[in-house]
DNA sequence: ATTAAGAGTTCGGACTGCCTAAAATTTATT
DNA sequence: AATAAATTTTAGGCAGTCCGAACTCTTAAT
């Protein structure tokens, strides 16, 4: 295993390879690398019985790969919380600095992680944690731009994603607030929403909106 | 920088590079690669003006090949005192942990790492830690094994390997112990001191005493 | 049905860092 | 001083991961 190897099967984890095939083009992507240089690895991981692998038609994770990607992923937003929880990090800065340490990350490192922070559930972005057997609860795909006007929902989760934390930071919106869908601006405008606890109005952009995940 | 350079730095620092040149053999044992992947490895880090070869007779590091080795340095003790202080790991398993989580510390998160602990000065071999700006109190280098009998002494570090450590857990003997050498037994036999607190009675191998350092 | 576009795969080449074995150099022993 | 031993350097290979370009396959458009 090396640190790539962990990361193609995170990323093909985090967009839904446990059931659904996932195309060469999204790893790619999400990786930043060449497709050919996705083919290649995906034949390795094949060879490894991480991932199954259908020609021109996509990839998924075997249960084995999905037991190194759970492990990465608990091992990701273990250094995140602790990030955020002990030494301020704010929350649009623990990725990067996450993304490396995993790698480098034992299993007795994670599980001493986990005691000292009081087994959290949740990353500062609302994913859940994976707990040591790889074990983890099923998350809200429904994204605040699909929530109807005037319906109630609490803020779950926020993609990881730079930008979108930086931006989120600007508008004050946090998980766990309880919120209400007021008006979806047409031609893809911003999606305004009321906070219950104390009635703030906030604007949310519709490209933010869809990488916001909540529930009833 | 790669992980492997800056091991190859630190090592150097640690054999005392800074002043002494430094044989290929050293880092090779050292870092247990082969002398041929140590004088290649030189080459580069010599078009990077990090250290300066001399061929045939040894290499030492620049200015600049310095301060890479000292924040190493100072990454790794600050990851084995979270370690030891935080999430209790004992002495002998630090090690491993923080040979590899060093080369994956940004400096705001060594930084970080260092508010949280609360400005730590050594680790917990009582190696010291240099500070941000690579600032650090030089070391003794008097050895256990060169106390003279009856002369009275004070633990201050332990070379950092793991069988030395599981050895001196088993002595009882700790950093900053106030102590009197004893005994030394001839033939590379065992040197007896005395722990001045308690007056306890404790027996030091010949080759663990020479990796212990003590100060007056 | 044909064609064009998009996506995926294959292939040749690059770069890093490691190894072993052979050659060169220095140091130690006789 | 000559020889042997130890050390260091050089040279040739290998594994991992990347890229770009060319080729193949699938899908969408005509
Ligand atoms: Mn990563
Ligand atoms: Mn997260
Ligand atoms: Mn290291
Ligand atoms: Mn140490």
């Amino acid at each position: 295993m090396t640190p790539m190897k962990e990361d193609y099967l995170k990323i093909i984890f985090e967009l839904g390879g446990v059931q659904k095939k996932i195309s060469n083009k999204q790893i790619a992507l999400g990786l930043g690398v060449a497709a050919g240089s996705v083919t290649e690895m995906i034949a390795k991981l094949v060879a490894e019985k991480l991932v199954i692998h259908e020609p021109y038609a996509g990839i998924s994770l075997t249960k084995q790969g999905l037991r190194f990607a759970t492990q990465l992923v608990r091992k990701h937003r273990l250094w995140e919380s602790f990030l955020v929880q002990k030494l301020n990090y704010g929350l649009q800065d623990v990725h990067p600095e996450a993304e490396l340490l995993e790698h480098e990350t034992s299993q007795r490192l994670a599980n001493a992680l986990d005691t000292f922070l009081e087994h959290p559930k949740y990353c500062p972005h609302g994913g859940v944690i994976p707990d040591s057997d790889g074990k983890y609860n099923d998350i809200s795909h429904l994204s605040l731009a699909d929530v109807k006007d005037d319906e109630k929902v609490t803020v779950e989760r926020f993609i990881d994603n730079h930008e979108l934390l930086v931006y989120l930071s600007g508008t004050g919106l946090h998980i766990n607030d309880k919120i209400k869908g007021l008006h979806h601006d047409p031609f893809e405008g911003p999606i305004q929403v009321i906070r219950m606890i104390d009635q703030a109005k906030i604007d949310i952009s519709y490209k933010a909106a869809h990488n916001i995940f909540v529930h009833y």
